[in-house]
DNA sequence: GCAGAATTGTCACGTGAGTTACAATTCACC
DNA sequence: GGTGAATTGTAACTCACGTGACAATTCTGC
């Protein structure tokens, strides 16, 4: 069995590696970073594949590899909010994790999609031998405290216009092209994203290609005048995804 | 000096029977709260005056005991949005301690307002010496985290009625009297708490006192029918404050 | 007990954005 | 290269809720 052998053995490098690329996990101490490198395991999802039902007790915390995880909430007479739509390199599940409580929102897998699954149990069990690591997640929950409440003021008093700017500057500075990047979302994407209606979205991302900031293509936005189009979102707090 | 020693000695006492009536501080090990005790402050304000500003350094964690502490979002074109109304009993500006980038959002005491101070950096030092009371309030964080999930999605898919009975209902169940309980708030005050308009809850109000489910006062609401408020919500995750 | 402040009660009106429905494009694939 | 599925473009309609502006009521303090 050598070459099986060498192929777990390959696969435990692949886990680490994906550790080491991401935000959250790229600074952690190396023994750290391996301890969960071992009890993290590779998950393939089919488009819409459920992932994680509300107050279900989850698995453990997704990094996401491809395709996009995401979350929604289901209203009793049939309206849905899409809460976030995790892309790849974003982590998904922190707090039922940690809190044990269950799922916050109904998850499914958006597209064809792959995450790097670190299981609950171990996972703590990698907290507790490394205390300083809880300190760490715990910058991670406020940065997720703060997103939420800028999410929160922002869905009260900030108009759909700046919401949509901010969304496209904020997708700009995450691709890997940067400002002037060709974004591949559909306005459906978009829309979700912003929970707003489509056809909303579209009269919106019409008039900012009126205006020159944008160009719209058949499935994505390209930006063209990011200095404007972050001008016009000002003065907000957190620059956040 | 034994006058001023035996007064300290009170104070010092008085101060960890706070922290043990505490939901987040009750359940810590007696050593952290006494080293919780040692560090905190007793701190007036008056009504209307500022306790910390968007973004910059706060000087600790508050237990509120007395008046309420109140937390907003100012937008470009003056509007305001009331983010919360911290009563008697919770805790604020957790975020800001753990993260350190500063009040999430402007803050200023509700009437005259008491609080137990936590300052930030002995706060920090205790955590370190305990590593178990990172967990304890990562789990705060957590519930944090959850309560700011509902209001979004809340905000998007519940209408003003509902989200006022619901208000009325944690607030009936937060006070001393329970179900039947005389809230004492204004209808201003409960318009800020669900961020709405003022005029708009007075017509779900009307509404609900023509149902027989409350009774109008001149500064207060009383609940008549608590189990036909509360079906009014239904189905809604977590019953929050 | 009365003046003035605070609070509640009610209107008319505006409006951002959701909803529905369909037409016009664009693409993907055989 | 043409057919069908996916996406984008648009318009008409609706509605919850905010705004502003008062009048009516209730308290509070001298």
């Amino acid at each position: 069995m050598e070459c099986s052998e060498a192929m777990a053995e390959y696969d435990l490098y692949w886990r680490l590696s994906v550790l080491q690329g991401n935000d959250w996990f790229r600074d952690l101490p190396l023994p750290a970073q391996q301890a969960l490198a071992r009890i993290s395991r590779h998950r393939r999802y089919l488009n819409g594949e459920l992932i994680a039902a509300r107050g279900v007790a989850t698995e453990g915390l997704a990094i996401v590899l491809r395709g996009a995880v995401r979350s929604a909430t289901l209203s009793a007479d049939g309206k849905e909010v899409v809460f976030s739509l995790v892309q790849p390199g974003y982590v998904w599940g922190l707090v039922a994790v940690i809190d044990g409580l269950g799922a916050v929102h109904d998850t499914r897998a958006h597209k064809r999609t792959e995450i790097l699954l670190v299981p609950r149990g171990p996972f703590l069990e990698v907290l507790d031998a490394h205390p300083a690591l809880y300190a760490h997640f715990a910058r991670l929950l406020c940065y997720r405290l703060r997103k939420a409440y800028s999410a929160v003021d922002e869905f009260a008093l900030v108009p759909l216009r700046q919401r949509l700017a901010r969304q496209l500057c904020t997708l700009a500075l995450a691709s890997p092209d940067g400002e002037g990047a060709s974004l591949r979302f559909t306005q459906a994407e978009l829309a979700e994203m912003l929970s707003a209606a489509r056809p909303s979205v579209n009269r919106e991302l019409k008039k900012l290609q009126d205006e020159g900031l944008v160009a719209l293509g058949y499935r994505g936005v390209t930006v063209k005048q990011f200095a404007r189009l972050r001008d016009l979102c000002a003065h907000q707090g957190l620059f956040a995804s």
